[in-house]
DNA sequence: TTTAGGG
DNA sequence: CCCTAAA
């Protein structure tokens, strides 16, 4: 029913060194027996059935069972994937001298071997019974490459053994050795991000982190609650459904979009993982529509990885998903920003918390609102999470995407900088009434919180600046002379000259017209202030606002 | 990433 | 001050 999608050459080898510790979870391929044959393999034990790695994976080196369908499909996946078969064999060669489990090694040595002993796969299964159940962590993509390409590593391995070498290989596999060197060294926010990364896809980066010599970690935690819930269904039913999986579901509470993510999982280890990475590099605000991006589009002509993905453990209902009905919903384009904080703000406002307003979800994009104001960062988080409970409320689809939006974003930004609350924010306390009297009120002003004034000095400065940079230069102008204000961006500073010019203009008007009004202006601007962003203005065209300027006259 | 322009 | 498009 389903079959491995990808170049069997290409995953052959590398399933069967992977021992398929963590492939089961990844791709789990479950098959019914009448679609078994010799040459399809169930390395999995009773054992991890129960504890619900029952996956089975589907091996064969020469051919995965497969349907017309999926071997038309092959051909596609062979093109996807021919430069990482490429890359594999050197990933390969390089490799194979470290190997030094022999068992693995023998079966290294016949990559080509039209059908691997059941018992051999088993044997590999259970020689590492005890040491599947560590890695049983392993969720995604990133995981199985690693897995995958480490070679037949062992739980020890796995526990110190993550190394150059293994960047190295995976430099071959993997378009960004950084990446991989990022999920390394994001080896310390595990448990914080977990929920973060499982929700978006990002389980394969958590792999590094389960890799860790943790204990007990969230993230097994995670994987154990889940387990018996998902496996109880899906082991006959040709579902695959990978741990990591469930464990996102069900804390996200997404239910439409399970089967989205998931797929987004595995195809954002494959497609995207210069975009992942960014993200998680700004551990900040990745959302999980962000895999869902047109570049997956072009995805939904590939069946097999889409079905091979079928979800069927739904959190409550435990209600199977249709892969062709949700998928539609789910290639929905992620919401605009101006979209979730309207909504956001109607949510508030129908909550009465008002908790939740344009800034939470803006300071969650919004990258200079982060540089700017960690504390606010953090507070949102906070909030984010406190709230949680209230967001769920049944709202619609766009409810339930939305809060799924929030958590996915405010998590890492929580985990990121919990700054202390060093600061201002009002909103720090998410749960009293004051917090969200306040909230309200600001709700009114909605962008604004931010607002500096502007002082003469700072004012002679930038007109200082745009006199000697030029108009335009902001970033320039940012850097050279307000790099001490970090509160003033770039974009303030081209803001600050636009109204600038708008007030020179508005003041000669005023003057022409009735002298006493000026002094109705709140913060005058000096005379000479005035003279010279006049002069300015006059040197350094900025068309629109001269040009309205001119109309305005 | 930065800038321009609109809100 | 925010957002987005364009470069």
């Amino acid at each position: 029913m389903f079959s491995f999608p990808f170049p069997t050459p290409f995953f052959c080898a590398p399933l069967i060194r992977f021992r398929f510790l963590a492939l089961p979870r990844l791709f789990a391929f479950g098959h019914s027996p009448e679609f078994l044959s010799p040459r399809v393999l169930y390395p999995l034990s009773d054992r991890r059935v129960r504890s619900s790695l029952g996956l089975f994976l589907l091996i064969d080196s020469g051919s995965i069972l497969k349907t017309p369908h999926e071997m038309d499909n092959e051909a596609h996946s062979r093109k996807k994937f021919a430069n990482m078969k490429h890359q594999r064999v050197k990933a390969e060669e390089s490799f194979a001298p470290t190997i030094e489990d022999e068992a693995i090694q023998h079966l290294l040595a016949e990559p080509k071997i039209d059908s691997v002993s059941v018992d051999g796969m088993l044997h590999l299964g259970q020689e590492n019974g005890v040491k599947c159940s560590g890695l049983e962590d392993f969720s995604c993509g990133y995981e199985f490459f690693f897995n995958t390409y480490r070679g037949g590593l062992d739980s020890n391995t796995a526990q110190g053994g993550e190394d150059e070498l293994e960047l190295g290989v995976l430099d071959g596999l993997l378009d960004e050795v950084e990446e991989v060197g990022d999920l390394h060294a994001a080896d310390g926010l595990a448990s914080p991000c977990e929920d973060f990364l499982l929700e978006f896809g990002f389980a394969g980066k958590a792999f590094g982190l389960d890799y860790g010599p943790r204990g007990g970690s969230h993230s097994r935690n995670a994987s154990a609650e889940s387990r018996s819930p998902g496996l109880s269904g899906s082991s006959n039913s040709a579902v695959g459904l990978s741990e990591s999986s469930s464990v996102t579901i069900q804390e996200s509470e997404c239910k439409n979009d399970s089967l989205k993510k998931t797929e987004t999982e595995l195809r954002g280890t494959f497609r995207h993982k210069k975009k992942r990475k960014t993200q998680v590099k700004g551990s900040m605000c990745p959302a999980s529509h962000d895999l869902q991006t047109p570049n997956q589009l072009d995805d939904d002509d590939d069946p097999l990885l889409s079905s091979m993905l079928v979800n069927k453990h739904e959190k409550k209902s435990g209600e199977a998903i249709k892969v062709g009905g949700s998928r539609r919903e789910k290639r929905l384009r992620r919401p605009t920003q101006r979209y979730i904080e309207e909504f956001s703000d109607k949510k508030s406002k129908h909550l009465k918390g008002g908790k939740f307003t344009s800034v939470d979800v803006a300071g969650i994009k919004d990258r200079r609102l982060k540089v700017r104001s960690h504390a606010e960062l953090s507070s949102i988080g906070v909030g984010t999470l406190s709230s949680v409970p209230e967001e769920e409320l049944p709202n619609g689809n766009k409810t339930q995407v939305l809060p799924e939006i929030r958590r996915g974003r405010g998590r890492p930004k929580k985990q990121a900088p919990i700054v202390p609350p060093k600061l201002n924010e009002e909103l720090l306390t998410s749960d009293s009434d004051e917090g969200r009297v306040i909230r309200k009120r600001s709700d009114k002003h909605d962008r604004r919180k931010h607002q500096r004034m502007w002082t003469i000095s700072e004012v002679t400065k930038l007109v200082d600046g745009i006199s000697e940079y030029g108009v335009g230069r902001w970033t320039d102008i940012k850097r050279l002379l307000f790099a001490s204000s970090a509160y003033r961006t770039p974009i303030d500073l081209r803001d600050k000259w636009r109204n600038l010019l708008r007030a020179s203009s508005l003041q000669k008007i005023k003057k022409r017209e009735v002298e006493d009004k000026q002094s109705h202006a709140l913060r005058p601007l000096p005379k000479f202030l005035i003279r010279r962003v006049r002069e300015l203005a006059k040197i350094h065209p900025y068309p629109r606002e001269r040009g309205q300027k001119r109309i305005g006259q």
